[in-house]
RNA sequence: GCCCGAGUGGCGAAAUGGCAGACGCGACGGACUCAAAAUCCGUUGCCUGGUAAGGGCGUGUGGGUUCGACUCCCACCUCGGGCACCA
């Protein structure tokens, strides 16, 4: 909107929102409006606290982009900001900080294509997104803004790691302990040391037990080869396409050494505790799924090579066992094949190691696999069963083997019919599912098109006349007849035990998390290998291990399909920084050891370690004592009350981080909790998923995008140059062309108007189109307010000390009234529409009057506060008011204001609204169905018929039935 | 395939068992202006009726519960997200 001479000097358009808005972010930051006090630790200013409840709100962690901010990124931001300072305005003492999670992948690959370092690139990213946040006016405590990459902040991610490292799980007490006491038991004996005692072990030998018991280990693993990236990545960071979640490089099954995390421990307390986090129920679920716990039994079939341990969920269908199928690379394959069957296993296998996981697990390929000409027993039945090898089979869940009950499951189903194995009933189905495939009734599978999943009464399952019963008839195990699947199991379980067959046993798919990554830019690991070449901790005096420089950061083999050659990391060509010299600490018995040589771990630390704790940093952020001040921490992450799980009480960010940073974080602060170094259970008690902000694209004839900024609607349509192009929708992007930046926003709007309209568009939580067109509606508003207030012309306030007339007062407490209970449940958008309102009303009271009465006035500014800060602090100043509207008080509504003598209720006839009466607020049943029959409109409509009954809700309505 | 979420005016949306469409955009009409922009005022779900009074229809589709359903239940359709041979 440009000015021109006719335009009045004290308008409030872009021009004045920028003064006004530089003049007040200057101004927090001098006076340091948003510095939080803590109750102890450096940052202590104990006074400040007393008798304030705390609030801990968090957005999630954002990467430094060089790309910049786009008007999508800051929503969550803008959202917590008014949300928290709401509540600095209802007496909250609120922590709200942001930092910036600067380890990465992006930067690395800038590094490679261009030679800067990628610490230079890293800041530049950082202080371009400071400006562009800061000029959103959000009210962080700055001095808590921590990035990853500082060495004062990556000293305590070592010292985290350390911790895992330093501790194993004791499954007794189901939480995590000092690796010291697993020694200390192993040197008592009260632990046993798989046979050799400790005191006749190796040290070596000693180091490889402990070290198999740590939480943090290294392991021979098969893990996700991304040679594209040079690196590998963990399972979650693999698309179900087989690609990389970053990139979209082929990613390759293959085996390697590797540090690995064990939340595998954690599995059930992060499952069971999710009952406990005020999470959306989607998120719960998401995580649910992904640690997809399943219980069941291990059943061990006898064979001539040794037992087969297959897991299965439905152990009560034992008897319908009539195969077994092993994945093809079990270990057992080799022993078991008969040599009739060699040529065609190892042509299977070679086959299936061909394949990658992703083809192999296509859902629209046909079941294939291989006799090995084995068998096994069935150790219900004492049957021999056939042994086959299949791809659908996979080793990586459960023991990599099953037992196949053909006509209790689908694909061992198809199996079954494609390589024509037996299929026995061990429940009869209901008649409804005969009817709905069309047949019979009938126990004969051979009439069956399909398996048969569900609750049935069992049949064929009893062994107490077969042999594996041995005749002891009272030993025997008996289903048939059972109705309930539950029973079923539960019987068969303890069959399985009794005979020393089986056992119940629950399986996860979640799997140890893959730690290292062959990258430059990430933390070093605080490991260094001994004369042994044993895992030994840097120690915590010679922390950080700090990044050493490198004039190249490019890791080997690069091309995306060499799945062969070994990752190099970059930090492998500082040899003079890989062997070097060091006083380290034994690790089984902690004494101080004589200087030697060792030889530093090469491998970085994955993103994620950063952001698995980031929050305990702004809870303390200068602190070189400890990570976090421990009063700190129960101060702002502490339980409320019993059985809560504590930590940060509002965490907004998308929903993208469902499983890998929402799990891991989980998982490192149970550790951190179990070995006593925070109080809270849980990092994050209540999480909010943000939508996101999408945009329109255009393309043309030759389906080439084209500025979405400079297409024109016209008639529903859309042209660009005058050519009609086509419209679709997606994320903001560079190759959509339909970025639009915060800046611009500034420029055209101003940052107020840009805050007020991302709040207006819709719930906080709902995904929505950006539409600049849409933005100017906002900044009418705060127009139309400042109007109320001061003088277009001469700037002068045009407020008026008189009474305030009734009717304003009550729509004025009426909108205190809403705006509140909007605010405080982040209803930004309905709040905003309450505002609108009432400005609306006070501009025909001022059309009529000339001024805005005082009290509307201030309390309008009040509640504009938190969502348009800037304008609101100077109108704040312009009345006059005392101290920083950031710590005013919230408005509060006047209970008699709200109510009013007389209201008016619809009165329906067969539930169609008819017509209106106005009657005493506490008009009774029979008051308000004598008005309502007596009502002209309603007499009309009802012709002349007589009500049959009359409905009637006091207050509400009245409904007359005919 | 399985699981989860969402479908309301031209558009973003509001109403969570009780007056459907608050509020904003756009559109249309008007004021101001030489004119335009900006700003301000008014109208605006659809159909019908005379540009009136009035009437009818209407929250993805079909059914159900209820005096009353955008809201609760069942089935289906469409779109979005997650998982995917998980034994």
């Amino acid at each position: 909107m440009p000015d021109s001479d006719s335009t009045p000097k004290y308008r409030y358009n872009a021009r004045l929102a920028a003064q006004i808005e530089a003049k007040w972010q200057d101004r927090w930051e001098s006076r340091r409006t948003f510095e939080t006090p803590n109750p102890a630790g450096p940052l202590a200013e104990p006074a400040k606290i007393a008798g304030r409840k705390k609030l801990f709100i968090l957005d999630m962690f954002p990467y430094p982009s060089g790309a910049g901010l786009h008007v999508g990124h800051p929503l969550g931001y803008i959202g917590t900001d008014v949300f928290g300072r709401f509540k600095r305005m209802t007496g909250f003492n609120v922590l709200h900080a942001l930092g910036y999670d600067s380890f990465g992948l992006p930067a690395e690959q800038h590094a490679i294509t261009t030679g800067v370092h990628p610490r230079e690139n890293t800041e530049a990213n950082i202080t371009n997104m400071r400006r562009q946040l800061r000029r959103l006016g959000l009210a962080h405590d700055a001095r808590r803004s921590v990035s990853t990459t500082d060495e004062a902040f990556y000293r305590w991610t070592q010292w985290i790691f350390l911790q895992v490292f330093n501790s194993w799980f004791d499954d007794e007490r189901g939480a995590a302990r000092p690796i010291s006491e697993l020694i200390a038991e192993f040197e008592s004996g009260r632990r046993p040391t798989n046979g050799t005692t400790w005191k006749k072990m190796s040290p070596r030998e000693r180091k490889q037990l402990v070290n198999d018991h740590r939480l943090a280990y290294l392991a021979d693993a098969p893990v996700n080869w991304c040679p594209g990236l040079g690196t590998i990545l963990a399972n979650e960071e693999v698309t179900a396409e087989g690609r990389s979640d970053i990139g979209n490089y082929p990613v390759f099954k293959r085996n390697m050494r590797q540090w690995t995390m064990r939340i595998t421990a954690y599995a059930d307390r992060l499952l069971d505790d999710l009952d406990r986090l005020d999470w959306p129920e989607s998120i719960k679920l998401m995580q649910r799924n992904w640690i997809g716990r399943s219980e069941g039994a291990r059943v061990r079939f006898a064979s001539p090579q040794g037992d087969i341990e297959v897991f299965t969920t439905r152990p009560d269908t034992l008897f319908g066992a009539t195969f077994m199928v092993l994945s093809p690379e079990h270990p057992l394959v080799d022993a078991l094949t008969m040599s009739a069957q060699q040529r065609a296993v190892s042509a299977y296998r070679a086959q299936a190691a061909s394949t990658t996981d992703a083809d192999r697990q296509s859902d629209t390929r046909e079941k294939t696999g291989v006799f090995t000409g084995a068998h096994a027993v069935n150790p219900v039945t004492g049957k021999q069963v056939p042994v086959w090898i299949a791809d659908y089979v996979l080793m990586g869940y459960g023991t990599g083997a099953i037992m196949a009950v053909p006509s209790g499951d689908e694909r061992d189903f198809a199996f079954a019919r494609k390589y024509d194995l037996p299929i026995v009933a061990t429940q009869m189905p209901p008649d409804a599912w005969f009817a709905s495939h069309g047949i019979a009734p009938s126990a004969d599978c051979t009439t069956w098109p399909a398996a048969f999943v569900g609750e049935g009464v069992y049949i064929n399952s009893r062994n107490d006349t077969s042999a594996a019963s041995g005749g002891r008839g009272s030993n025997a195990l008996v289903l048939d007849g059972i109705t309930e699947m539950a029973v079923a199991k539960q019987r068969t379980n303890a069959w399985l035990e009794a005979h020393g067959a089986g056992s119940a046993a629950i399986t996860y798919k979640l799997r140890d998390w893959l730690f290292s990554r062959q990258r430059y830019w990430g933390e070093p690991f605080p490991i260094v290998y001994d004369e042994d070449d044993m895992p030994v901790a840097v120690p915590d005096t010679l922390l950080p291990v700090t990044l050493p420089e490198l004039s190249d950061f490019k890791p080997q083999a690069l091309d995306p399909n060499d799945e062969v050659t070994d990752p190099i990391p970059p930090l492998a060509r500082r040899a003079d920084w890989v062997h070097t010299e060091m006083e380290v600490n034994d690790p089984l018995t902690g004494a101080k050891r004589a200087r030697a040589k060792v030889r530093r771990e090469i491998n970085v630390m994955p993103q994620w370690a950063g952001s698995c704790w980031y929050e305990l940093r702004y809870l303390d952020p200068t602190n070189t004592k400890t990570f976090s001040n421990a009063d700190v921490e129960r101060y702002w992450m502490g339980p409320q009350h019993d059985g809560h799980t504590g930590g940060v009480d509002l965490y907004v960010g998308g929903v993208e981080h469902a499983v890998l940073h929402l799990l891991y974080s989980r998982f490192w602060h149970k550790v951190l909790y179990d070995l006593g170094h925070v109080s809270s259970e849980e990092p994050f008690h209540r999480l909010f998923n943000q939508g996101y902000i999408q945009a329109y694209a255009y393309r043309d004839a030759r389906g080439q995008t084209v500025p979405a900024a400079d297409v024109q609607d016209r008639d529903g349509k859309h042209f660009y140059k005058g050519e009609a192009v086509s419209r679709e929708y997606g994320k903001m992007g560079k190759s959509l062309k339909n970025i639009v930046t915060p800046d611009e926003m500034y420029d055209e709007f101003g940052a107020d108007t840009f805050r007020l309209y991302e709040m207006s568009m819709g719930p906080l939580d709902q995904s929505r189109p950006w539409n600049t067109r849409d933005v100017i509606g906002m900044q009418r508003f705060l127009q139309r307010v400042w109007r109320n207030l001061v003088d277009e012309d001469s700037g002068e306030l045009t407020v008026s000390e008189t009474e305030c007339p009734e009717p304003l007062l009550r729509a004025l407490h009426v909108a205190i009234d809403g705006v509140q209970r909007d605010m405080e449940g982040m209803r930004f958008n309905t709040a905003i529409a309450k505002l609108i309102e009432l400005n609306n009303a006070l501009t025909k009271h001022v059309e009529s009057s000339g001024a805005t009465p005082r009290v509307v006035a201030v309390a309008l500014t009040q509640m504009l506060s938190p969502l348009c800060p800037h304008l609101a602090s100077e109108l704040w100043e312009r009345l006059g008011c005392e101290g920083e509207i950031t710590y005013a008080q919230f408005p509060v509504a006047d209970p008699k204001l709200l109510v009013t003598d007389t209201i008016e209720i619809p009165v329906q006839v067969n539930g169609k609204v008819r017509s209106r009466i106005t009657v005493p607020r506490e008009a009774n049943q029979d008051a308000l169905r004598a008005a309502a029959l007596a009502d002209a409109a309603v007499a009309k409509a009802l012709d002349g018929k007589s009500p049959r009954n009359v409905v009637v809700v006091p207050g509400r309505l009245v409904n007359v039935v005919v």
